[in-house]
DNA sequence: CCATTGACGGAAC
DNA sequence: TGTTCCGCCAATG
């Protein structure tokens, strides 16, 4: 079981209209520093992954000359955007699925 | 095989 | 409050 892999199962079970964060991710999979690593691990994430759910902290987007989509997806999931152009964490930030987390965990 | 880079993030300055 | 530096690890040259 590759890092990689461990990180598209969780960015799979993101929920749709929730964001989640790079190193967010990194720490449910016991990195908390790794967050580069999710970042290319999206830069090479297969199809069928809704890898347009992930975001950074302060809720910015990938740069669109990579991953232009992005943004049109996430409004169409419902996902509100701030003045700024960023994701409003504060309404869609991911709780990371904390009791299902557990539930996996034991 | 070694050096550099990258969809990041937090600490240090 | 804004910029710089370091860590992390796979991929690429």
């Amino acid at each position: 079981m590759s890092f990689f892999v461990e990180i598209y199962q969780v960015v799979a079970r993101i929920p749709a209209g929730q964001v989640a964060t790079y190193g967010q991710i990194a720490i449910m999979l016991g990195r908390p520093r790794s967050a580069r690593l999710v970042g290319w691990a999206m830069h090479q994430a297969p199809s069928g992954l809704p890898c347009h759910r992930v975001v950074k902290r302060d809720g910015q987007l990938a740069p669109t000359d990579v991953f232009p989509e992005q943004r049109h997806r996430l409004v169409a999931e419902g996902v509100t955007f701030t003045t700024d152009g960023r994701v409003d964490m504060d309404r869609h930030c991911w709780s990371g699925d904390y009791e299902a987390n557990e539930a996996k965990d034991k």
